[in-house]
DNA sequence: AATATAAATGAACGTTCGTTCTTTTACAAA
DNA sequence: TTTGTAAAAGAACGAACGTTCATTTATATT
């Protein structure tokens, strides 16, 4: 019996996501992943049962691992400004590494295909519910709901980034996002969730 | 002669960002925006050059509609706090509004389309750098970075209404955007923004 | 009422799409 | 070294794609 070749699985994966990330989804064929992989359109349905459980597949992958990288040195009995701050510093790490994943992460999320697919991290979300829990038990954050919670944490964080990864020129002056630039972001954020 | 209808182009614009919301840009395509607007294929390309250029004038007059409805009421003369309500309100009563023109536009702004499309929103950006410049010199405003205000101001804005739009059940709890939530939300992002 | 002209049409173009077929190839187990 | 089996390939399928064409239809102007 013959074996599955990884550098060829690793390929038609770097590849999907490459062209997504450059073209989108409607430039996205089959055909072109199997050209540009090196790879016949059959060998692709040895990996993936369609196109569509290509995508998915994929997508859950990078989200596991962006959560993994997430709570890197993480545990829910930090302290909260400490515990945050390491979620930031994570995740920036995670989008200056792997800025393809990242942005095929989010081009996927803000699509509808984000729907057809069933995604729980729940290791994930019960590890920052007990973190919030403590925090607000030990009056370190403001009483609040979850999606408020949710928002201001990481909301201005996620706009930081896309403007890093759109570099774009604000009124002349050239930005660019490093641990510097985001813990001043992240002071005003923690001054904004304290009590 | 003839004069064209201006409800067949009002239906091919209304079914194109109702497709694309629902079924994301792989899922658009002309002919099923013919036939969902009761319209030939042909005719299509009386409206618009081809499909790239039907996408971008789309995306153009729903950011600049956005752009206007934020800035209703609002000059740049006004303290900050009330000026930067103001256009929270307005973005909220536009998503509220018009859920499937926000949603178009956020998928297009999260894609790679965005590139080819020249947009400028002179008028707003003009806007915006004067009452920023006014609030910061009357120390209503710490000084910082274009791009961190920007993200500090807007990113947990955008966080909240993504929760709303995707309906989104967190931790059990059933989470719905109005004037009030948001007004808790903002008092956070003001005290985060204050000198 | 006649005419000119642009809007609107339906059918069709060649191309590319997702997927499947049959055949060949490579490797683990015997 | 032989054999069994799954990986991998290339050609091909019908369907759908973006776009164009020749023709018909509606209306503002004469």
């Amino acid at each position: 019996m013959r074996t599955k070749d990884e550098n060829k699985a690793a390929a038609i994966r770097e590849n999907a996501m490459k062209m997504i990330v450059a073209e989108g989804f409607d430039g996205f064929s089959m055909q072109k992943l199997a050209k540009s992989a090196s790879v016949s359109p059959a060998t692709l349905y040895i990996y993936y049962k369609n196109r569509e459980d290509l995508l998915s597949q994929l997508f859950n992958e990078v989200q596991q691992t962006f959560a993994d990288v997430a709570l890197e040195g993480f545990n829910p009995e930090l302290s909260f400004e400490e515990g945050l701050w390491i979620q930031w510093k994570n995740r920036l790490k995670f989008v200056l590494e792997y800025p393809t994943h990242f942005c095929f992460y989010e081009q996927f999320r803000n699509s509808p295909l984000v729907n057809n697919s069933g995604i729980h991290l729940s290791s994930f979300k019960e590890n920052m519910k007990l973190f919030v829990i403590n925090a607000i038990q030990k009056g370190e954050l403001k009483m609040m709901e979850p999606e408020i919670f949710w928002s201001v944490a990481y909301g201005s964080f996620y706009a930081l980034v896309k403007f890093h990864l759109q570099e774009t020129t604000m009124m002349g002056k050239n930005f660019k996002l490093n641990e510097e630039s985001l813990k001043t972001t992240f002071d005003m954020i923690i001054k904004a969730l304290k009590p």
